[in-house]
DNA sequence: TGTCTATTGAGATGATGAATCAATTTCATT
DNA sequence: AATGAAATTGATTCATCATCTCAATAGACA
């Protein structure tokens, strides 16, 4: 876990504001999600049962939903399943994709990221990540 | 109906290529659709059914789905629903998603979508509609 | 019209995540 | 180190959403 004293103290931040306890479970939880990009409840489940048995799935989803909470994870739903992205991975989504052969073009543009922090600000929050994509015809397949 | 010509022509398009049938559920589902921004199959089960009591949830859900590989729709995951957005409305398609309690604030801003306009000339894209979600705290959550 | 095939609808099934609550653990205070 | 109030845990139940099943029905093309 040393790797990771930032995370860490963000999370021993939060509990402390808010009255909560770091236990066994939750610094387990954390050593494991810190380690991935993203993971789903289920998939933290069955790594944590391998080593420790004795660990609930309802404290998993309570877990990962503190992290949400403290500003560490940042829940996306996928499908049916719930993501949980790890915050400090973050990279920059943001796509152009052609809905005609499916071409991908990555970009990224300081000024739209401004003027989503205006809007976010604005509403009152706190933009953690952001996913922006745009979906059109490519070159080739406009003619 | 009558105004929604071309999204008929395209769902017809779609259900000919793939040796499908338009059926009398299917338009109903369709004009309703075609009237809104986005919708819940939930939400489209209590509208058809004030109508028609003898239409099945299951054919709201597989028909949506169908309009989502037609082009016409896009499924969104918000929380536990599911939103089936009208490719047709787009430029309200912006949200601003809480990471913690789920929150959704939508917003529209004319600005972001000229340089979304913007980036893609410079690419060579002609956008037809865009998917841009801003993940984070809402104030509420931050404290 | 008749036949072939896709579709429908009602209910069963599955999957996900949240709620419950008694037992346990944490941690500030002795 | 011991205490005790308050938070946490985990097994289970519960609720919701969406898909699957399958017999009955309806569309499309000859």
């Amino acid at each position: 876990m040393s790797k990771h004293l930032k995370e860490i103290s963000v999370l021993q931040e939060h509990l402390s504001k808010h009255q909560l306890k770091l236990t066994r479970q939750r610094e387990q939880i954390l050593a494991v999600f810190l380690r991935m990009e993203h993971i789903t409840a289920e998939q933290m489940y069955r790594l944590l049962t391998k080593k420790d048995p004795h660990i609930g799935l309802a404290t998993i989803y309570r877990t990962l939903n503190l992290f949400c909470e403290a500003g560490l994870a940042q829940a996306r739903h996928f499908g049916a399943q719930t993501q949980y992205d790890n915050v400090v991975h973050k990279g920059h989504h943001d796509h152009l994709i052609c809905t005609s052969c499916g071409k991908i073009v990555e970009f990224e543009n300081c000024d739209i990221e401004r003027l989503q922090e205006e809007v976010a600000a604005k509403n009152g929050f706190t933009i953690q990540t952001h996913k922006l994509e745009l979906y059109g015809l490519c070159s080739s397949c406009r003619h």
